[in-house]
DNA sequence: GCCGTTTTCGGCCCGACTGTTTTCAGTCG
């Protein structure tokens, strides 16, 4: 785990601690968000430590600068180790349960002697706990519903199977009659790699009965609020929605206010009253006047702001770009010309190479790369030598056979643990395009492994990088792997990295694509298909570029057929 | 605990929903 990260837990945890010990709100606000601005770094924290630049992040000061100092110095922080001794350590825990929060959480702690979830259960069973101030009997069911929740809700969903979810509930609710202008708000609207819940936004002017109806819908299992502008279900899945309902004079502020990030809302806020404005979900108001409200360029607008696309809407200099003018002009699916990873029958794909591309020409491609394995990777059938070859061929006649579009022929060459290719050079020179990736020894240390991808990187036949830390949403962590190191080989040598598309992987991620663009290093987004339909997840991965700051400029598969074909021999001229 | 063209103290985003309240606290986003 980087050091960003485990700093970050800790002083959220710190949050957690200094909420249940009723601290000052702001303080403990202070933590979360120092939390945040440095799990998110694009750099590491050592670095900015070894230059003594920490209290340049934002909401770090001296305080919290000397803490991290401390942190990556003794690999403790005192304050942190003394902090957990003032409250037993499952109490923390159970600030996760829905409903349940830091006030009633320490109450229960000090009158009934609650330390973890044990106690809290057996608790919610007795007479006891009723006797406490706030207490009732729905209280104590909807604790207790929030612990099921915990249970079985686990972990974020993946945004690739998300955004099929939240187009489905739309479908629904554009059904209800009233109804219109619905949408994805939130972290889906701002395409974040993994949905903890979907919002859902809707235009009405009985909303009541919109969320009557709403909750109404054969997917809910359960209601857990539903109020006249706001409703929120489990699905069958378990999956929560969120639906609010609101008129069209407050429709932009509230896709603004519902799509987030907190950070960038607090912040358009705190701009607004400088002005001497007050902005919410119902629009822009100069003392009680609503000045805007319709849609969200309005309310930008009074803030003296362009529109900012929602996936960069995370308080990480998009604001400050948008005061200077000079807010990325972000990359859009339409501008993908072709696919450049993908697999068919010869090895692990489920589909011919015709197959593949006529779903590609369908797409409105120009080109596309069929990158079949390589013969290390037994379990997806790589190709030998041999089998390469005769692949080259079927390659040629189909470029002969289907008309208006370009296949180039390719292959994901494994990385040995080496660094050597699982082709000699001979026969890579033979092929189109080449993509590189480490498909085996993933513990390798941090050195090792950068020394592995570096080596691979600086063959002459290479031309990306893909899936460049191997990581699997929620299943399985990047290796350790020096990034700066391979983004610097990277751009000495003319090469691209990949975004792959792929709902598991966006990988590169976000974070990383926001190092890779700030110091001009091409990108190529592809989606790693290996069936038709799987090209379809492209727009997942150029989400991912579009929130890493991605332009045109910065994706060779933006190039039309010329300039592609041109990039692919001028990679191996240097 | 951070932050600053109303700077080194006094602020710090704002509203909905729910349950237990008789005017509001707690939680959430």
């Amino acid at each position: 785990m980087s050091k960003n990260r485990e700093i970050g837990d800790i002083f959220d945890t710190m949050a957690d601690i200094l909420d249940l010990l009723e601290d000052n709100p702001f303080r403990i606000r202070a933590y979360r968000n120092a939390a945040r601005n440095i799990r998110e770094l694009t750099v590491n924290i050592e670095d900015i430590v070894n230059r003594d630049e920490l209290t340049k992040i934002p909401g770090i000061g001296k305080d919290l600068g000397d803490k991290i100092s401390e942190f990556i110095q003794t690999g403790k922080i005192n304050d942190y180790d003394k902090l957990k001794k003032k409250v037993p350590e499952g109490l923390v825990e159970l600030l996760g349960i829905q409903g349940l929060g830091p006030k009633t959480l320490s109450k229960l702690n000090k009158e009934l002697g609650i330390k973890n979830l044990d106690d809290l259960e057996r608790a919610l069973e007795g007479k006891k706990i009723l006797t406490i101030h706030g207490m009732g009997e729905k209280k104590v069911e909807d604790i207790k519903r929030g612990i099921e929740l915990l249970k079985h809700s686990g972990e974020r969903m993946p945004l690739g199977i998300a955004l099929p979810l939240a187009e489905e509930i739309i479908f629904e609710i554009s059904k209800i009659p009233g109804t219109e202008g619905t949408i994805a708000a939130g972290s889906l609207r701002r395409m974040r790699e993994t949905v903890g819940d979907i919002d859902i936004l809707t235009m009405a002017k009985n909303g009541e009965e919109i969320i009557k109806a709403f909750t109404n819908l054969s997917p809910v299992k359960e209601v857990l609020a539903a109020g006249d502008t706001k409703g929120s279900v489990i699905l069958e899945n378990g999956t929560q929605i969120d639906l609010r309902v609101v008129e069209q004079e407050s429709y932009g502020a509230a896709l603004l206010y519902f799509t987030g990030s907190k950070a960038h809302n607090i912040k358009l806020r705190t701009i607004a009253l400088e002005k001497g404005l007050k902005i919410n979900e119902y629009g822009a108001f100069r003392d009680k006047e609503k000045i805007a409200g319709k849609k969200e360029e309005e309310i930008y607008k009074t803030l003296e702001l362009p529109w900012i696309p929602p996936e960069i809407r995370e308080d990480k200099g998009e604001i400050e770009a948008a005061l200077d003018s000079r807010l990325p002009n972000l990359i859009e699916l339409e501008d993908i010309r072709g696919d450049l990873h993908m697999h068919s029958k010869w090895s692990d794909g489920k589909v011919t190479i015709e197959e593949m591309a006529q779903k590609a020409k369908g797409l409105g491609y120009e080109y596309i790369a069929m990158t079949d394995h390589s013969p290390s990777s037994r379990i997806a059938r790589g190709l030998s030598v041999e089998r390469l070859y005769e692949k080259k061929k079927e390659v040629e006649e189909l470029n002969k056979k289907i008309k208006g579009i370009k296949i180039f022929m390719g292959s994901e060459v494994d990385i040995k643990s080496d660094g050597s290719l699982d082709y000699p050079d001979e026969v890579l020179k033979d092929l189109d395009i080449v993509i590189a990736s480490v498909h085996s020894g993933f513990k390798m240390d941090r050195e090792s492994m950068t020394r592995r991808i570096v080596k691979a990187l600086q063959n002459p036949f290479v031309h990306a990088l893909v899936h460049p830390t191997g990581r699997l949403i929620g299943e399985r962590e990047a290796f350790e792997v020096d990034m700066d190191e391979v983004i610097k080989t990277a751009k000495s040598l003319g090469k691209a990295l990949e975004v792959n598309s792929y709902y598991l992987r966006l990988d590169l991620n976000d974070i990383n694509v926001r190092k890779v663009t700030q110091v001009g290093v091409k990108l190529v987004i592809s989606t790693d298909a290996h069936l038709p339909d799987q090209l379809g997840m492209m727009r997942l991965g150029v989400s991912t570029a579009r929130r890493g700051w991605a332009e045109k400029k910065d994706v060779v598969n933006a190039m039309d057929l010329k300039g592609l074909s041109k990039w692919l021999k001028e990679v191996r001229k240097e």
